[in-house]
DNA sequence: ACGTGCTGTCATTAT
DNA sequence: TGATAATGACAGCAC
């Protein structure tokens, strides 16, 4: 087969690779908004992460995070990364005037409690005889996360290790309580007092909350109203648990050994006047600065370790609410798939990209090609078969080139190039071209000069070749009506070689213009994907931090309930039990044991082994 | 003169 | 197996 014109490609010229694509997004990214750019995202990532540890951590989220409501829209006002200000002072002015009421709401978690929680705790720690407990042993109540100068490392294994007991209690905690607590109308005490996010590990930890300790305090409202009667344990080991006032226990803490949450073995004592008995006021331990200052070490140490349990939880209990793009036609795997069904990769992007004019724009146009419409094909019937006036059609098939459909590309907008080679684009505007009737016969040579100019190389080798139809025709008739037109005449070999070449090559552009546009989109897509991935990790990285707040605030309030209920415990002959020879036993049944240490300690090996193995 | 972007074309592969 | 579509690579042109 002859290639008329393939001695203007050389083929052995140095390789330019990925220039065009490199261009295209060096193009477009010129008419992108500055976060857009996606080669920044390291950079960004970096920037985010240290706004948001920064944001949360020394400013304190606000309470909406943990409001199902308001996360469903979050991701409405994901730019709340530029105006963290907002969020600033959200929590300290917010408890200062709700310490006023009846409840006190935490600002950043939306938790709230009885303003009298904090009161009694202190009457309550006041009425317990500290000085009965050597301060080292009292150190030995206190959780390690609260230890100022333990290692990240340490903190992370905290982290995991309430995470494996949460696990455990999730396996009780049926997951319409955690629906029932969070929806729960705001009189509700479990919701006013504990109004997390739903389905959280957190919110699982809910269950803590809930011991009772109705004789310690009338106003301990925050555990459950129901007192009911300690179920007394017979054991000559095990020694029931008999607060000085007589009243009873009830927990849901299943089986979870409180004491191998709050007496390690090895304990820093540091933190002691962060809770305790002499603590002043346990909320403000809650709000301390130290505090915070310790989250965001823990999120620092868990930020590379995050595991991947915590972080399928986290995925979990946020594919609902996200809402971001993450349905098929914008993940990237739908877009490599578009990639690779190319037929239909125009039409998945249109519908994926509703929210982007200049992608939709695109679609929306179809696939380019050459216009075989009405017009086209009425004005060549006027034209005549023979009478070839390649003009006509040329007007009609490079129509999708009108310059107010590039418009809507605002990075195309500078596209006008004349390639005056293959194309006119004045001669794409009709109202340039006055009917031929109308010129007068000079100017009708002029203008037949000037189109002459302006045909493509094909169409100047069709009309040397005679070829008796337009290029049109050849290019965008059916195979079949493409044979029957050729049948039609007495061509020779030559003409129907070049025919054959002008329909390879016509189709062959369509081609390319139709590959190029969808690489386009591909790419505008895919931008679109970054955005959303980044915008989707902030969120996560907002909600961990919370997560983990919220999580250490519920440990200091167990830890302090703890404290409260074992100090007012006293043996036979009045005297408090020594923390260093009993703990406190949650059972499964709900009732409270207090057992030896060593009992208690190895009862929490061996509950920490289990979560372990079930992970296997 | 040079770089960039767009377009057409070829060769090749996939459908 | 031929036709067509898709795509990488290259060259030419306009800016």
């Amino acid at each position: 087969m002859t290639r008329l014109d393939r001695s203007s490609h050389s083929g052995g010229g140095p390789a330019k690779g990925s220039r065009p694509l490199n261009s295209l997004l060096a193009g477009h990214r010129v008419a992108q908004p500055p976060s857009a750019s996606g080669s920044r995202a390291s950079v960004q990532d970096i920037d985010l992460i240290d706004i948001l540890w920064r944001q949360d951590i020394d400013l304190g989220a606000g309470r909406e995070v943990f409001d199902y409501s308001h996360r469903q829209k979050e991701q409405d006002v994901d730019k709340e990364l530029q105006d963290g200000a907002e969020q600033e002072d959200t929590w300290p002015g917010e408890g200062a005037e709700v310490l006023a009421r009846n409840l006190l709401v935490d600002g950043e978690t939306g938790e709230s409690f009885p303003a009298q929680f904090p009161a009694d705790i202190s009457s309550l720690t006041e009425a317990v005889p500290s000085e009965s407990e050597p301060p080292g042993l009292q150190n030995n109540l206190l959780s390690p996360l609260l230890t100022g100068t333990e290692s990240p490392f340490d903190l992370e294994q905290q982290w995991q290790d309430l995470m494996s007991i949460m696990e455990m209690q999730a396996m009780e905690v049926n997951t319409s309580t955690s629906e029932i607590l969070y929806n729960a109308p705001p009189g509700d005490p479990l919701s006013t007092n504990y109004s997390l996010a739903p389905n959280t590990p957190i919110n699982q930890n809910v269950s803590l909350h809930q011991a009772s300790l109705g004789g310690c305090s009338q106003d301990f409202s925050i555990f459950s109203p129901e007192v009911e009667s300690l179920p007394v344990a017979s054991s000559s080991t095990l020694l029931p648990l008999v607060p000085s006032n007589s009243t009873s226990l009830n927990s849901t803490f299943g089986s979870t050994n409180l004491a191998g949450l709050f007496f390690p073995p090895q304990l820093n004592g540091t933190a002691n006047d962060t809770v305790g008995p002499d603590l002043p006021d346990p909320l403000g331990g809650l709000l301390d600065e130290a505090m915070l200052d310790e989250i965001s070490l823990m999120d620092l140490a868990i930020e590379e370790g995050f595991n991947s349990v915590q972080a399928s939880q986290l995925e979990e209990e946020f594919d609902s609410d996200s809402g971001l793009s993450l349905d098929s036609s914008h993940s990237p795997s739908s877009l490599s798939s578009s990639e690779g069904s190319s037929s239909s990769s125009s039409s998945s992007s249109s519908s994926s990209s509703a929210s982007s004019s200049a992608s939709s724009s695109f679609s929306e146009e179809g696939a380019v090609g050459y216009s075989s419409d009405s017009e086209t094909l009425d004005l060549e019937e006027a034209e005549g078969a023979v009478g070839y006036q390649p003009e006509y059609s040329k007007f009609c098939r490079m129509s999708y080139q009108d310059p107010s459909q590039l418009s809507c590309l605002p990075y195309l907008e500078h596209v006008g190039h004349n390639h005056t080679y293959n194309m006119a684009p004045s001669a794409l505007d009709s109202a340039d071209l006055p009917p031929p009737s109308t010129l007068k016969k000079g100017s009708k040579e002029k203008q037949a000069d000037f189109l002459d100019k302006q045909m493509s190389r094909d169409e100047h080798r069709a009309r040397a070749m005679k070829i008796p139809f337009t290029n049109d025709k050849i290019i965008n008739l059916p195979v079949e009506e493409f044979n029957e037109l050729l049948s039609k005449y007495q061509l020779s070999e030559a003409q129907l070689s070049l025919i054959r070449d002008i329909r390879r090559r016509g189709k062959n552009k369509m081609a390319a213009q139709n590959c190029r546009k969808r690489k386009l989109d591909t790419i505008l897509n895919l931008e679109r994907d970054v955005e959303d991935l980044q915008r989707d990790k902030a969120r996560l990285l907002r909600e961990k931090v919370e997560f983990l707040r919220s999580l250490r605030q519920m440990k200091q309030k167990v830890q302090s309930l703890y404290q409260e209920v074992f100090g007012r415990l006293r043996d036979e002959n009045g005297r408090p039990y020594s923390p260093s020879q009993y703990a406190l036993q949650y059972a499964g049944d709900g009732s409270v044991l207090l057992i030896p240490r060593t009992l208690a300690d190895q009862q929490a090996r061996r509950q920490e082994r289990k979560p372990k193995d079930r992970r296997k």
